[in-house]
DNA sequence: GTCTATATTCCGATAGAC
DNA sequence: GTCTATCGGAATATAGAC
């Protein structure tokens, strides 16, 4: 791992767990062992180092889509659940949810990275809630880009919302979605 | 109105538009037409103000939860729909979803008021579900504190989502909720 | 690539006069 | 209640040596 991926995995970490204008270069400079103006020296500016974690999700994003191509659409749902997973369990919250709320504070080119996430996001849930109900895995009605919108809802706001309620809500929203997903209307 | 209460409508407004470390006691001054060092005679330190905001929100829940009482459980959702379609037409989020973010960063005083918040909106939510339920109004299954969380997901995130993808998505949102509860399973 | 040093700006907070 | 003045600290960012 270059010094660079270092440095944005951190700033991703902080921004997921204590928001874009709460984390400092001071507390990255720190972690990896040398001084701000050394990290100056990789990203420029803030806005360049939060452009980069952005597009470091894209690429994930990119990655988890491209490795669950041909699977079936009950796997590439476990697949988006896992993002999910791992967030709640280190008790943070997700980028998009994080940097929606600090979004008037962005400089416009974080802003329009973090549009680029969101839109590929919806594409690709509400892409696999499509076959799977073409192949009559999932029961749903209207639209499947609305089903996937809803979906979205429900995993940004419970990493957020569990923070001040319980983290075992995260499991019931999980399981409430997988329920009515796959509950034949009877 | 008192001076207090607008420095804290006005903290309230920029915590939900920018979060609450992007916010500073200068930007009241500024509006309220007063020096800084007058807001904090007001509220002596952030976190007394942030308090504050909190308590407003608990305050004006309880006084919505006051005026629909004894109302039908489907104007007791629409009022809860109406918080959401006032915070989504200034293009800012809700107070629990913005703080939820910043969680960490905020003082325990801070930190217990939003919790008092987050519970009373998940009784008062979940409460009219279950009446619904027993009027044969709203059709869902599970614990109706779980369909409670469900529903306060996709309102708390669409509002910060909606800042990425359309604010049109706030009413597929909408239709959607109310779509799902009123449904009869076939 | 990393350092020291520094420029700038901003912020929360307090003291004390009015 | 509001002001001026100021403290102390933190943050982003840059210049220039090594």
């Amino acid at each position: 791992m270059t010094k660079q991926e270092e440095i944005i995995g951190l700033a991703d970490t902080l921004i997921r767990r204590k928001g874009y204008n709460a984390f400092s270069f001071y507390e990255i400079a720190e972690e990896v062992g040398i001084k701000t103006a050394s990290v100056h020296y990789h990203f420029r500016t803030k806005s360049d180092l939060g452009v980069a974690v952005v597009e470091r999700h894209i690429n994930h994003f990119h990655s988890l889509i491209e490795r669950l191509t041909g699977k079936s659409p009950m796997e590439k749902l476990n697949g988006f659940f896992s993002i999910y997973t791992d967030i709640q369990q280190e008790n943070n919250v997700c980028l998009v949810g994080s940097m929606a709320t600090d979004y008037y504070t962005l400089d416009v080119n974080v802003q329009q990275k973090l549009k680029e996430l969101s839109a590929l996001m919806l594409d690709w849930v509400g892409g696999f809630l499509e076959e799977g109900r073409n192949e009559h895995i999932f029961h749903f009605e209207g639209l499947s880009r609305s089903k996937a919108l809803m979906i979205i809802s429900n995993m940004l706001a419970i990493v957020q919302l569990s923070r001040l309620t319980s983290a075992s809500d995260f499991e019931i929203i999980k399981t409430s979605i997988l329920n009515e997903l796959t509950n034949e209307p009877s």
